[in-house]
DNA sequence: CTGAAAGCGCTAACAA
DNA sequence: TTGTTAGCGCTTTCAG
C-alpha cells in the first residue's frame, strides 16, 4: 500500500494508538506487569518477559508520555527559553545546557522569545502547563519578565545572561562591567579619547552593566563628556546599524566604537563600511562577543569573549541539583570574560603579527 | 518568609498543584463548570463565571497541559529536530516555522540532533511519546534516520534541507543541483579551470546533490580531472579547515573553492588565511549560505543564498494542512536559491563597484 | 445552564 | 512473581 494519506497510516485500531492493555492482551498478561518489563520497576518472569517483549515490538507499542508524566505527576524534560535563537552566543549556551540535560537523562525542550515580552510570557506559561520538570531562562527584560510563577508551582528556575529579580532566583552571569571597563580601557590605551557606545535595551541588565563599565573607563578622562556618545538599541542587527549611523553622524563623530554585542556590531561594522570609514584609522571597534568569524571580518574584530558553553553547562548543573531537591539559598555565578585584541582596535601598532589575547578582564 | 529553598516554595497543599476540584469547591460549582469556563466550550452563566474566575485568581490555580492532553488525546505543541543548532541557516528556518506554529495557535519545542543521529533517534523518540502534534525534521542522515515509526502513529511529518525516504514524506527542499551548478559555472566564467569542491557527509542529500552540480559545472571543462580536487566533510567549521587544508596542499593546488555550506567556509576561509594565501587573486571563493556579515568577511564572500525562512514557513504550512486533516499524496516543494556575487570570487574584474546579484539559479 | 460520572493511558499500592 | 484496583487532572457525554 503507498504511503498517499499519510494522516491514515495507522497502526492498531481505526483510531487511537495501541495501549499497554492491547500490550498485556497480546502477551496474555496484565497491564501492570507490561509496565514492570517496560520499565524495570520490579522483577517479571524470564519467560513472560519475553512475551510482553515480542508483543510490544509486533504491535509496535509506544508507551504514551503524557499519560505517563499525569500518573507520575513529573517530567524528565527540562524547558531552555532563550531570547534570541539567531544569536550565536545563545545558541552556544543551548550547547552547554543540552549535554548536561543528556547526562541527567532529561530532555530539552528550546523555546526562542525573541527578545518579545509576549512571546516570552507565553512561552513561560506552556512550560507551567506542561509542567516541565525545570527551567533555564534569559529574560527578555529585568523589568518586564516574570517566572516567579513557576517558583511558586515548584518547578525550579535558573536565569542566565541577565541579572533578574534581585537574587530571587539561580543565576549565571558574566562579569560585564569589568569586562566592558576592560575593554573601553584598551581603546583609550590606543589613544582613543572620543569613544561611542551602543548597548541594547536599557531594560536588560547587560547592557546596563556594559554602560556602567564603559563610563568607569570613561570617568577617568579629562573633559569627559558622553553627550551624542551612548546609544541604546535592541540587542540586533539592524539596531545596531541604525545606532551605528546616528552616532557616526554626528557634529563630532568618535575615533572609536564600543559594541555591547555581536549582532550590533555585523550592524555598526555594515554602517561603518556603508559610511565608507576605515577601521581602525578612521574608526576603532571592540565589541563584545567573540564569534567563530571574528577574525575573519575585514579587518579581523577585537571582541570580548565570554564563556559561553559554560554559561549553560553551570546552569544546567544548577537546574539538575534543584530537580534533585537541592534547597539552599539562590546561587549567583559570575564568570570571567577575556578581551581578544585584533586589529580593528589597534591605532598605534599597524599591523600585529599574530592575534594577541590579553588575559581575564 | 524568605525565598530559601526554591523547591519549597509550593502553593496550595503540601504537596501537588492546585487542581480544577479545588477551584470549583472554592467557587462552590463543579469541576466540569470551571472547565467549561477555561475553554469557553458551553455557556455558563455571568455571575458563576465571575466566581469561577476569581476562584482561578486567588488559588493562582493553573491548568495541567499534561491531564488536558491526555483526556483530549491531542496537544498543541510541534516538535522541531533540526541537525545543527549553531548553524544560522538552520536558525533561520526556525523562525520562519515558529511564526506559522503561532498562526495556529501552537507552541513550537526545538530540538537539536547536532548532526548525531542517536541523539536525532532519541528525540524523535521523545516527540512520539509526547504525542506531539506534527513534527519537522532536518535529517541527520539520508541513510539511518528514520522517522516513519511517527507517521505508522498517525503523526504528521515534514521533512526539510535535505531529501529523504523517495517521496515518502512532505518536503521542502532548495534546487541544490541546479544552484551548485551556477556557483561553479560563474567561477569558470571567471576563468578557474583547476576547481576545489567541499561538501558535507555523503550520508546528506544536500552534499550529493551539491556535488552533482559541481561535476555538471566541471564536465564541461576540456581535459577535466576531479583528482585531489573534491573533499567530504562534517558540515561544520573544523570539517572545511581540515578539507581545504588538504585540497590547498596537494601539489597542484585548485585556482578556486566551492565550499557547501557556511559554517564549513568559515573553516575554509581560516585554512586559507592560516596558509598565507589571498583571496581571490591566490584562490577564488563561492560558498553556499548567506550569512548577515557575510559581506563583511575579507573579501566579502560570495555566496549561494537560499530562502530559508521561507523553507520553515513552508514546511509549518504544510504541517499545519496535515494537522488538520488533509491526507493527499506527499508533496515535495522545491525553492531557488541565487548567486550573490561579491569579490571573493571575481578574478577578471579587480573590484566591483557593488555587490552584483546574479538572478534565481 | 449546571452537575454527576466515566475514562484518557499509565503506574503504584496492595493482594494473592 | 503476577494481578487487581485505584486514581493522576482533565473534558465530555448524559441527565436534570
Amino acid at each position: 500500500m503507498p504511503l498517499h494519506g499519510q494522516a491514515s497510516q495507522r497502526i492498531g485500531r481505526g483510531r487511537g494508538m495501541t495501549t499497554i492493555r492491547d500490550v498485556a492482551r497480546h502477551a496474555g498478561v496484565s497491564p501492570a506487569t507490561v509496565s514492570r518489563v517496560l520499565n524495570g520497576s520490579a522483577k517479571v518472569g524470564d519467560s513472560v518477559t519475553e512475551r510482553v517483549n515480542q508483543a510490544i515490538q509486533e504491535l509496535r507499542y509506544r508507551p504514551n508520555g503524557v499519560a505517563r508524566s499525569l500518573r507520575q505527576q513529573s517530567t524528565r524534560v527540562w524547558g531552555l527559553l532563550i531570547s534570541d535563537i539567531q544569536n550565536p552566543y545563545f545558541t552556544s549556551i543551548v550547547r552547554g545546557v543540552e549535554d548536561e540535560a543528556q547526562l541527567s537523562r532529561s530532555s530539552l525542550i528550546l523555546c526562542n522569545s525573541d527578545e518579545n515580552v509576549h512571546k516570552e510570557r507565553m512561552y513561560l506559561e506552556v512550560m507551567l502547563n506542561e509542567r516541565v520538570a525545570g527551567v533555564i531562562v534569559s529574560p527578555a527584560s529585568c523589568v518586564e519578565s516574570d517566572p516567579t510563577p513557576l517558583v511558586e508551582h515548584g518547578i525550579p528556575v535558573v536565569v542566565v545572561d541577565r541579572q533578574f529579580g534581585h537574587g530571587k532566583f539561580d543565576s549565571v552571569v558574566i562579569g560585564n562591567r569589568a569586562a566592558a571597563d576592560a575593554a573601553v580601557r584598551h581603546l583609550v590605551s590606543q589613544g582613543a579619547r572620543r569613544i561611542g557606545c551602543i548597548v541594547g535595551s536599557e531594560h536588560i541588565s547587560t547592557s546596563i552593566e556594559r554602560l556602567a563599565g564603559y563610563r568607569d573607563a570613561m570617568a577617568e578622562l579629562p573633559a569627559y563628556d558622553e553627550r551624542g556618545l551612548v546609544e541604546f538599541s535592541d540587542s540586533k542587527q539592524l539596531g545596531g546599524y541604525e545606532a551605528a549611523l546616528r552616532i557616526l553622524s554626528r557634529p563630532q563623530p568618535p575615533e572609536a566604537l564600543f559594541v555591547g554585542n555581536n549582532l550590533m556590531a555585523v550592524g555598526a561594522l555594515e554602517a561603518i563600511a556603508n559610511l565608507g570609514l576605515r577601521i581602525p584609522k578612521d574608526i576603532a571597534v571592540v565589541a563584545f562577543d567573540e564569534m567563530a568569524w571574528s577574525s575573519l571580518l575585514a579587518p579581523p574584530l577585537t571582541t570580548v569573549r565570554q564563556p559561553t558553553y559554560e554559561v549553560g553547562q553551570i546552569a544546567a548543573r544548577q537546574l539538575a541539583a534543584r530537580i534533585g531537591g537541592y534547597s539552599g539559598p539562590p546561587r549567583e555565578f559570575v564568570l570571567d570574560a577575556s578581551l581578544i585584541v585584533r586589529r580593528s582596535s589597534l591605532l598605534t601598532v599597524s599591523k600585529p603579527t599574530a592575534e594577541s589575547t590579553i588575559g581575564e578582564v
